[in-house]
DNA sequence: TTGAAAGCGCTAACAA
DNA sequence: TTGTTAGCGCTTTCAA
């Protein structure tokens, strides 16, 4: 694991007998060059193993081409679309994603924003932990473009959840359930408020009530917890928080004999991979992360059209999926939940 | 959008009424300045909020402080364990991971090593689609080591897929099945040939059969072809190339009306997220990814103990997950496939 | 313990 | 069209 010496651009010159600017130049500015000058001074640097170094570029430009991605959870499923979508947009354009692990905390993703400010052109923070003016604080020091957060002023791009829980309640309001409970997410998340506000503002409209219970880890562990609170409740449909929460959820009722969609519909959000391959399918709430992904690469590098400080969030549709995890509400007499409330 | 003025070490200078080369030292060399000078050295830079800008440095040692994680697919599940070891471990040096996509192609793979050399202090390739030329050429260009994958002279990390095979047809063949079918991965995938290999020296200690099927792409959508021809081999176990496979399997089986694991036992590998959420939840062979994604990082950057080429292979165990897609096998008698074959 | 000076590899004026 | 010169921001001899 030993690094060979690289040929650098004096190397390349020497060689071709012509000045290093010329070298530069026939890389990064080939108009500026004689087609013949260039074509053997590129034929020097080949047989010499040249390229330009990055790094030395970057101190000059004070570019790196380069887009650090920060994410609460490398490991969750729901964060993978994201990390794609912003991969495949940098490199398209031969420019390099930088991954980070917030680790579900606050302050681990301001030692990110601190560590990497000077070598990154620029984050993209994904559902971040950090408040407001931390937010703030770390737009001053480079670029920032949000996924599926709003902060005054910095630009973001944005899962219509307001929409998406609207076709939530009017499927589940569709087949006659009146009373939904949601499990809400932890405290602290934007995504989680504006799920429930959604919800909620969907509910009246069709006029069923929604109960929001909480808050509650967006784990599949929490779900046990949460599966017996909404049990508790006594209601015919629950709405999680997301996929995981809500797989948990099913597992735990599974676990106490209560039967998912006969007795109780299940609601997820995300639509991660698994949903669809568990038992029953999940219906949940579909959005394109990796679309989401790719535009706030793209609101980085170039001010994108509609996106940027003082713009509002660029909204990205959402879907629901209909699975089988939801049916038509059982007659209120023979609710499985209705003998327990 | 746009990119506030920092202060330079030259600011920071000035200010404190110091040489660059003090200011330098107060943040590299602690030990060599006069406390009181780094501590008023500290206070102003921190006034001026300043931070060493990394590039500079970068420019300066020639090395990075950053490693690319190279993975055939972002979005394959299997792959995420192996990114979150390696980011743990970097960022817990205040080092800086890069994620770059190889496209399941060895020339994306290699594309992204050609950009990418000059600007990381190394690479780490996970289960590489590149030929062992076109690996050692990337060697050749700075630091690699290979997971999942062994090619002489290169350091690797490997999971242990001849043990975990030997586990896999253990059990298996406990269960009463006599005839294995293997659907076999992509024709130049290395693990695919490790585990195939694994399984035909197992089934011979344990006196059973194996036939290898395929080969198949690692996907849920080509487990519908590899499930009828499994189902034409009219064998009770199947042994997928991974979970992926197992799972588009399954649901062919199911849709067939084939009864896993009554009638046919389904085996996967890798144990990625869903494996224990499908239904029947799939029996499959767990690796530890974090674990092998932080080893080949700690390889990389400091030729750990007992990697580095010219070592053998450092090998991580695997363990087997019984989970409900594997059964006793029916009496021939009885056997669904049996009236097929 | 500190400062001055050189240089990491490259690019961008400015001349020629 | 090409070469010369001066840095980008930092670290590191070498002296003081």
């Amino acid at each position: 694991v030993q690094r060979p010496r690289r040929a650098t651009i004096t190397d390349v010159a020497a060689e071709a007998g012509v000045a290093a600017s010329t070298v530069s130049r026939s890389f990064t500015n080939p108009a500026r060059v004689n087609q013949h000058t260039r074509a053997h001074v590129l034929d020097v640097a080949a047989r010499l193993g040249y390229a330009p170094n990055p790094v030395a570029q970057a101190l000059e430009s004070g570019r790196s081409n380069t887009v650090a991605l920060v994410v609460p959870d490398i490991a969750n499923p729901f964060f993978v679309g994201f990390v794609k979508g912003a991969e495949r947009t940098l490199a398209s354009s031969q420019r390099t994603l930088v991954l980070a692990d917030g680790r579900e905390s606050a302050v681990a993703e301001e030692a990110v924003v601190q560590r990497l400010h000077r070598a990154v052109d620029g984050f993209v923070l994904v559902a971040s932990r950090m408040d407001d003016d931390a937010l703030r604080r770390a737009a001053g020091l480079a670029p920032v473009v949000l996924v599926n957060r709003v902060t005054a002023g910095l630009a973001s791009v944005v899962a219509d959840y307001v929409g998406g829980a609207e076709q939530i309640v009017s499927h589940l309001a569709s087949l006659g359930h009146r009373r939904l409970v949601v499990l809400g997410g932890p405290s602290g998340s934007w995504s989680a408020a504006r799920r429930w506000t959604g919800v909620r503002v969907a509910a009246d409209r069709h006029g069923v009530t929604a109960v929001r219970l909480g808050p509650f880890q967006p784990t599949f562990a929490a779900g046990a917890a949460a599966a017996d609170a909404a049990l508790a409740e006594g209601s015919s449909a629950v709405v999680a928080h997301n996929d995981l929460l809500a797989m948990g959820v099913m597992a735990r009722l599974a676990q106490r004999g209560v039967q998912v969609p006969e007795q109780v519909s299940v609601v997820g959000f995300d639509d991660i991979f698994g949903a669809a391959l568990c038992s029953p399918a999940l219906t949940t709430l579909a959005e394109r992360a990796e679309e989401s992904g790719a535009l706030a690469v793209e609101a980085l590098l170039e001010g994108g059209p509609s996106v940027g400080p003082g713009h509002p969030p660029q909204v990205t549709p959402t879907h629901l999926v209909v699975r089988g995890s939801t049916a038509q509400a059982a007659a209120a007499g023979q609710r499985g939940a209705a003998t327990r409330s």
